[in-house]
DNA sequence: GCCACCGGTGGC
DNA sequence: GCCACCGGTGGC
């Protein structure tokens, strides 16, 4: 085979490998080695390759030929981390800089990578997921555009959230609010059993009673099959609107594909 | 003008 | 002597 391009092991995901071997000439039968970005662009050599993945990666390691991160030797086991294999301090050099070392990542690990399982039939194969190789970069605080919004109907009427209020009761001055919703919610995924909320009396006057940590910082409660309908009732009502705006805007789309069809092509 | 391909050489 | 790296060029 004259021409091979792979996917690379030791660089981010769809970067790739090429060997190719010289047909011709003196140096025929030697093979050079080129890698490709994703976009496509050729890299010829190690320094090359380096400048495109400036603080990305750190190649110190890198083998340019194979592809493969060069394992750390064992031998010197005062080396420090962080030292590549080609450095040329000497050990007074090396111990002034003893825990100033910023520790450098030796391999691509911090990219998520296709995982090749091992066995013992020789056609396995890494199978890359092209879906998170297509995953879009996310912008930076992109959650944040969805702070402080309420859901509204059609009509533009802001729809109430559930109210807990009166039901649930913190224990102690702080427990209010988000911190209350906290507790509950720490509650209802760390542990099993039922939630009962804190037994114990006199938790708002006295600091030094007994709290219970596998139930929330809130008073006891009861739930009603009154506050689960309302609840239900509620969540029924938000579904509802939500049917009806779909509905809605599934016919003014089935409209304006009906116009673009008979506006003639 | 681009680029695949091979030659040349500096550093080891 | 080897080879990583890069320059040069012929073919398209």
């Amino acid at each position: 085979m004259e021409k091979r391009r792979t996917e690379c092991p030791g660089l981010p995901p769809g970067w790739t490998r090429e060997e190719v071997t010289r047909k011709s000439g003196l140096s025929a039968g030697k093979s050079d080695i080129y890698y490709y970005s994703p976009s496509g662009k050729k890299f010829r050599s190690k320094p090359q390759l380096t400048r495109a993945l400036d603080g990305t990666l750190d190649l110190t390691s890198f083998d340019f030929r194979t592809g493969c991160m060069i394992p750390r030797k064992q031998k010197n086991r005062h080396k420090l981390r962080g030292e590549g294999p080609a450095s040329n301090k000497s050990a007074s050099q090396s111990k002034l800089h003893l825990g100033t070392t910023v520790p450098i990542r030796q391999t691509a690990s911090i990219f998520k990578q296709p995982i090749t399982k091992v066995t013992n039939h020789p056609d396995n194969k890494v199978k890359p997921d092209p879906q998170r190789v297509l995953e879009p970069p996310k912008q930076v605080f992109w959650e944040k555009r969805l702070q402080g919004l309420s859901a509204s109907d059609m009509a533009q009427e802001m729809i109430k959230a559930i109210d807990l209020s009166k039901l649930l009761q913190g224990v102690g001055p702080t427990i209010t609010g988000d911190a209350l919703l906290s507790t509950i919610a720490c509650a209802l995924h760390s542990g099993s059993e039922a939630i009962t909320g804190q037994l114990s009396t006199g938790l708002d006057n006295n600091p030094a009673i007994w709290l219970n940590p596998k139930q929330p910082l809130c008073k006891p409660f009861i739930v009603t099959d009154e506050d689960i309908w309302q609840q239900e009732e509620q969540v029924r009502r938000v579904r509802k609107r939500l049917e009806e705006a779909m509905m809605s805007e599934a016919v003014e789309h089935k409209m304006a594909e009906s116009e673009w069809s008979t506006d003639g092509v």
